[in-house]
DNA sequence: ATTATCTATAGATCTATAGATAATGC
DNA sequence: ATTATCTATAGATCTATAGATAATGC
């Protein structure tokens, strides 16, 4: 067993228990980093704070990430890329079904995440250049909202509702206490872009 | 003319220039923090820069306002009421009618601010304490889209949509170059809103 | 020898308070 | 006397680097 979820494992021992026993490290503080980042927000969550939620000191972070911005900046890829991935099957299908369906996963994969890290998207801070990677892949994924929405009839604000309609369900993640089971909001919110397309 | 615009100023002058020449200090400091707190964030805009764009030192800030929360708590606050104040003005018409009115009120209120401080409602640091009153308020006006909703025959889900659709120009205001011009995009998400609704 | 941690710290902030000062108002 | 600024600074951070150390792997 090479996995790096093996016991026996090199370096120094840490000082404190494991955040995610069965995880590696980056991983861990991914994890660690996503909760603090979603509740108290990016600029308002120090790297100190993160290490002692992963359990090991400050300045361990850095054998892993070269600074802070390297982590929120992985955090966002890895949550917009399920969905634009997707989104390139769906050409099989017509305009109105192939809309249902990435509405369907996308927002499933919006509250899969085990933190609301979406809510990362609206941060201001990500405008700044470390995280444009991130910023092409999302709109890119709204690029394909659009233009299914206009294959399907729809206008071009529709397209953006529709996109935003999805993303929505961050919102709701964060402000309401008690949620619809997953697969239920999922076929009410693609069930809604539909009717925002107006058609069928 | 006892107006705090005009001419004649009391107290120590400035060094720097003025920001709003016709503004008391107090509006100068809230329009800075709003540029800042929507562009780069809260926590990722210190009180010295604030000061800077306001065109006084750091310290003085603290004559107008007993902290930086409260300088976003106001600026919270100041953007929900007017939407509130106005739903309590729409008893008289019927549901859906008063709901179209609503989202057509509100998105205008979000359009016409000066920065695009309804990004800052996102902002994970609102959690906390100073921000109360604020959220309170949010709530109530939800409750509202959802009460409207409801009378009109859609569903509770269909009532966070309907919110969410409200809100989401912030979003299109963030991300996209252009917009249409806001007495049509006021329309175009009222309407969609109806279409939500799925009534007439 | 390599890996993954640790301790220690430099240097750069940041918020808020204390107290001085330069105007007007009475 | 009151108002609205200023200068100076205390005290508390915060990020990132340097270099030591405690494991395993070969």
């Amino acid at each position: 067993m090479s996995s790096p979820t093996s016991a026996a494992p090199v370096g120094r021992p840490r000082s404190g228990a494991r955040r995610l026993p069965a995880a590696t490290a980056r991983e861990e503080i991914l994890d660690a980093a996503a909760e603090l980042f979603a509740s108290r927000g990016y600029a308002a969550t120090s790297t100190r704070l993160i290490a002692e939620r992963v359990g090991i000191r400050q300045a361990s972070l850095y054998y892993h990430f070269a600074n802070k911005e390297q982590i929120l900046a992985e955090l966002l890829e890895s949550t917009v890329r399920p969905s634009l991935t997707f989104a390139a099957s769906l050409s099989a299908r017509s305009p109105a079904d192939a809309l249902h369906t990435l509405v369907h996963y996308d927002v499933g994969v919006l509250l899969a995440a085990p933190w609301n890290i979406g809510i990362l998207y609206a941060l201001p801070e990500i405008a700044s250049e470390p995280f444009a990677q991130f910023r092409r892949e999302r709109e890119a994924l709204r690029a394909v909202y659009r233009s299914l929405t206009a294959a399907a009839g729809g206008s071009a604000l529709t397209g953006e509702f529709i996109f935003g309609l999805a993303e929505n369900v961050i919102g709701m993640r964060r402000d309401l206490s008690t949620l619809p089971p997953a697969d239920a909001l999922q076929d009410a919110v693609a069930d809604a872009a539909l009717r925002l397309l107006g058609a069928a």
